[in-house]
DNA sequence: GGGGATCCATACTGGTCGGTATGTTTCTTG
DNA sequence: CAAGAAACATACCGACCAGTATGGATCCCC
């Protein structure tokens, strides 16, 4: 509750991304009300006491669980975005370092698509903006870039940013790591589709 | 229950369709665990108990909603993929029979990937079978043509199909209809993007 | 080393919801 | 039209779970 705090109790602090990763590994799994706080308190290795000291409810747990997964990861993809090169290159290093990361923080990038209904509205559109902030915005100014030097068709470059992330989702699906042995591959066959399309030639 | 039934009651039959269709445009709104019975109930005009006269528990209703939905499209789809002509004609045709659906009709194929992990095997993969059948399945045949003729590179079609759905039910949200006015604006996007893909000419 | 705050555990409550038991109506069949 | 079955409605139960109340342990500061 006091990351600059001068010297005061950093256990909590600990407990706190227990409670966290615990929970993203269960929500994950199964679906939001599926877990309960008992579930993420046993993983933690904590009670609820524990929980509830920390969190308001339940959805306010969730919530932070996924800006910390979000915000975690922003500097990586904000490099990759501010890098040099053209648009293709500038993306395929976005998704690489995006790939490269822990499953686990990987997967939760899908957990907003699938339990953004179970929310209302204050929750869901913060959740909503978090996400797009995070990803689509990232790639959508890259394809900016790219449809501004020519180097993509003309189009709507949200609607093409999101597209983008439902293929590269598709990519974290058991099949498709089974399909390609390495990454590099899996990358290359994102990028080629996205860009030149599965049309022959 | 006797559909062939020499006379039989058929009154039920017309609230067990309309149970059906009630559930769908409900879990279609909320998620599985925040649908109750009691809802459903209420928005089919009835009460608790016809529902479970007729359902045996909430997963076999489910069950029941998807096939329902899914094995009702079945023959439309199945049109299209045996429709003479290239790949890219008949993906398009299959397509466009998919987007002139009614809306709930369509956007219910997106539950599967939403829901699914609320399931148990014996449910779960019955649900996974029934949607991969009604969709990526019908897809692959067509793209398995188009890289038998030598009109799509090589490539897992499996894989390609499922990457396919998820770019059209991108075209499903909501955005994606404010972008277009018209669905063929919409169904032709698609296409290109997945043959020639999004880069310039 | 006492006072106070933070941290966490245990015990409990209120409400919700899936499922059941049983009554009541409606249709079919003989 | 009587008898029985199917199609519902109503009332209720039991389990589960988010959230609370409260007590005890741990640490900081003076």
């Amino acid at each position: 509750m006091d990351p600059l705090g001068s010297g005061m109790y950093d256990k909590s602090t600990a407990t706190i991304a227990n409670i966290l990763s615990s929970a993203g590994a269960l929500f994950l799994r199964k679906n939001y009300a599926d877990v309960t706080i008992a579930d993420i308190a046993e993983a933690a290795g904590v009670t609820k006491g524990a929980v509830y000291h920390h969190f308001a409810n339940k959805e306010s747990l969730y919530v932070a669980m996924m800006q910390a997964v979000l915000t975690e990861k922003q500097a990586l993809f904000q490099a990759a975005v501010a890098s040099p090169g053209t648009c293709r290159e500038r993306l395929k290093r976005f998704t690489r370092t995006f790939l490269e990361l822990p499953r686990e923080k990987r997967d939760v990038t899908k957990l907003v698509r699938r339990d953004i209904n179970t929310f209302k509205d204050p929750v869901r559109s913060q959740l909503i903006l978090a996400y797009q902030s995070a990803l689509p915005e990232q790639i959508e100014i890259i394809l900016e870039d790219g449809v501004r030097a020519g180097e993509l068709g003309l189009a709507d470059v949200r609607l093409l940013s999101w597209m983008y992330v439902a293929i590269v989702e598709v990519m974290l699906t058991p099949y498709a790591e089974r399909v390609f042995d390495n990454q590099n591959d899996q990358l290359d066959f994102v990028i080629r589709l996205f860009f030149n399309g599965a049309g022959a030639n």
